[in-house]
DNA sequence: ATAGGGTTAG
């Protein structure tokens, strides 16, 4: 980090820049639940429809049920009013009845009140007064900001029947699924089920909803619908619509329109949405045929395109790459209204510009501009990025200069696009001003962003703030790009870096079930440049059958001059091991280095003996050496040794021809 | 008396 100008960056670039923007903890705990509390499900809530007038027509009220139903209904809006909720509650405790305090915490929750909302659940666990409802609604409203909070309460329920009550279960897996923790959704789905939850229909759901967006969501789907009928749970429309965007999500038309017709066969008639899925399914291949036959069919019974029918159409239509239909139907969404902000604009701009058509992609966006479209920033970010696709690389800047005076808000896309921008234009202080932006709106990095930097470090030599960077992407858990790595490990050990060369290496290696055998090659270079044998060997020992002999010989003799001495015969081991081909130069360094330091006889004579039967001697003025010390190694020892090396030679020669080429 | 879903943009 000598250089001035990594100075500078660093002093431009806070040290804090990649680390995560961690939401600080709520300090609050839950107390511990105090033992009069859990009322029997059953009677909590059907006392509650008891007491309830709900049902007005059934019997005239009496004047003391409506007397106490509006004393209620004051103390619930007292307490919401209140501005010390805790007191009000005290003082109205014995009229609030477990149901209006969970409407109070209903309330809460939708008005936002995350701190009051605690508080009152709280407040209720110590009081004894808490149901069901209690649990599952404050699981959904804290899960909603603070899932392992959900889960501490969700953990804290004393009660093993309570914790098994689907309408809680299927509360807390919600929250997981929300906060796209699929994986640990479905473990905890699974100790659920061993803890003998009976699923129904909106707990499949519920993970199946989870299945939307992630990869792999569909063989996942597939092996929930499976388990339906095992629990006596029939489809409904709802989770219909569920799996038809499953299967959209995933390219899946065949399965979309199977599903279809399994509804239709069930008695289900398709709705809007059910259709919009199986119309997005259509989208990935462009099939335009199927799109124009489900619109007619939808049509012939009743159903009338929506915005998002008709914007979904397009996308059909500009991936089929039917730009002329795509024009025309992105008029008739104007003319009905369904084009008043820019995303329809959006999708046909970058659809032209991924055909390579930079300049009608550009006449869509000036045209959409000049009729003063919505705009958040979406149309500026695409069209930076078919700039830069087109290697337009000073309007692209240009533009996001512009954008950024434009748009105070962007998102990570947004940002990323226009640092790339930046980075391909050589924009070095915009560089780091996208940065400090990130930066001051919290906004955490993603694998685009680092390789963006790490890409252009490379490209602008500072290869060691390239090199943090890519520790900083390793540790937040993003693999790595061999390519990238690659070039980053040449230059590294370029500037004799060779500590870092290799630290790349590893990250990469155990980031990667395989990567490309060239590599090994490469930091193995480096790392003997380095003299850094110990890592060399390392290197050697995991991957030498994908290195070539040359390198293999170079290692080999590099070790035998500086190595570690008491990995000498471990060293000449694995090669042999790897089938090479040891050579004399190797044995007479490593045998003068041994009788140069004499604590390392047992070594030498382990060599000794372990050379013949491999095939191997030595040579004349090798043997010279050991004999003119043989003092320090016993004579007789010596002399009954090195005649196996006399002897072996001969029949060597004969059973294997490439003797000769060996004592070369 | 509480829990679930589905369409569109970079």
């Amino acid at each position: 980090m000598e250089t001035p100008l990594l100075v500078g960056l660093e002093l431009r670039c806070p040290p804090h820049l990649f680390n995560t923007h961690s939401r600080p903890s709520s300090s609050l705990s839950i107390p511990a639940l105090s033992l009069r509390i859990l009322t029997p499900t059953a009677a909590t809530t059907s006392s509650a429809v008891i007491e309830l007038p709900a049902n007005v027509a059934e019997a005239p009220r009496s004047k003391r049920h409506s007397n106490s139903y509006l004393a209620r209904k004051s103390a619930i809006s007292e307490v919401q009013r209140s501005s010390d909720f805790l007191s009000s509650l005290q003082r109205l405790a014995t009229v609030l009845k477990v149901q209006d305090l969970n409407v109070i915490l209903r309330d809460f929750g939708i008005s936002g009140r995350w701190q009051d909302l605690i508080q009152l659940f709280e407040w209720m666990q110590q009081h004894g007064k808490i149901s069901v409802s209690t649990y599952s609604s404050c699981i959904k409203f804290v899960g909603a900001k603070n899932v392992s909070k959900a889960l501490e309460i969700y953990q804290s329920i004393p009660d093993e029947s309570t914790k098994i009550n689907v309408y809680i279960c299927n509360s807390i897996l919600s929250c997981l699924v929300k906060n796209g923790k699929l994986d640990s959704c479905i473990k905890l789905f699974d100790q659920m089920k061993r803890d003998g939850l009976k699923p129904d229909v909106v707990t499949y759901n519920t993970l199946l909803a989870g299945c939307i967006k992630v990869k792999n969501g569909y063989p996942k789907a597939i092996e929930l619908i499976g388990e339906l009928p095992h629990n006596g749970i029939q489809m409904d429309s709802v989770m219909y619509g569920t799996v038809l965007a499953i299967c959209a999500s995933n390219g899946r038309s065949e399965e979309a329109e199977n599903f279809i017709q399994q509804m239709k066969v069930e008695g289900h008639s398709p709705n809007i949405y059910h259709y919009s899925s199986l119309l997005n399914s259509y989208s990935w291949k462009g099939d335009y045929k199927k799109a124009d036959e489900l619109m007619t069919e939808m049509k012939s019974i009743g159903l009338v395109p929506n915005k998002v029918m008709m914007t979904t159409l397009l996308k059909v239509y500009i991936k089929g790459g039917l730009f002329d239909r795509s024009r025309e139907l992105l008029s008739e969404l104007e003319s009905a209204g369904y084009a008043e902000n820019e995303m329809p604009y959006c999708m046909l701009m970058d659809g032209l510009s991924k055909a390579g058509k930079l300049e009608e992609a550009r006449s869509i966006f000036d045209d959409m501009k000049g009729k003063g479209v919505r705009s958040d920033g979406y149309a500026n970010s695409i069209m930076i990025s078919a700039l830069c696709r087109s290697k337009r690389f000073k309007e692209a800047k240009e533009l996001s200069r512009d954008s950024e005076t434009t748009y105070e808000k962007c998102d990570l896309v947004m940002l990323n696009t226009m640092l790339c921008a930046y980075c391909r234009a050589g924009e070095m202080q915009s560089v780091m001003r996208m940065m400090k932006k990130m930066d001051e709106q919290a906004v955490s990095p993603d694998y685009n962003t680092f390789h963006i930097l790490i890409k252009y470090f490379i490209k602008e030599k500072l290869h060691l703030l390239a090199y943090q960077t890519t520790l900083d992407m390793h540790s937040k858990g993003h693999r790595l790009e061999e390519e990238l790595c690659s070039s980053l490990i040449y230059h590294l050990g370029k500037i004799r870096a060779q500590a870092e060369a290799f630290s790349v290496y590893n990250m990469l290696r155990y980031s990667k079930r395989t990567i490309c055998k060239e590599l090994h090659e490469k930091i193995l270079h480096i790392l003997i440049q380095g003299n850094l044998l110990k890592d060399a060997y390392i290197v050697v020992k995991d991957n030498a059958k994908m290195i070539s002999q040359p390198t293999l010989k170079k290692f080999g003799r590099a070790f035998m001059i500086s190595g570690n001495i008491n990995l000498v015969n471990d060293v000449l081991k694995v090669l042999h091991g790897s089938g090479h081909k040891i050579d004399q130069v190797q044995f007479e360094i490593a045998i003068s280095r041994y009788i140069s330091q004499p604590d390392k006889k047992e070594l030498l004579l382990q060599l000794l003996q372990w050379m013949p039967g491999q095939g191997y001697v030595v040579d004349s003025s090798t043997r010279n050496l050991i004999l003119k010390n043989s003092h320090m190694f016993g004579r007789l020892l010596i002399a009954e040794i090195l005649s196996k090396h006399h002897v072996a030679s001969r029949p060597m020669i004969k059973s294997r021809p490439e003797q000769k080429f060996r004592s070369k």
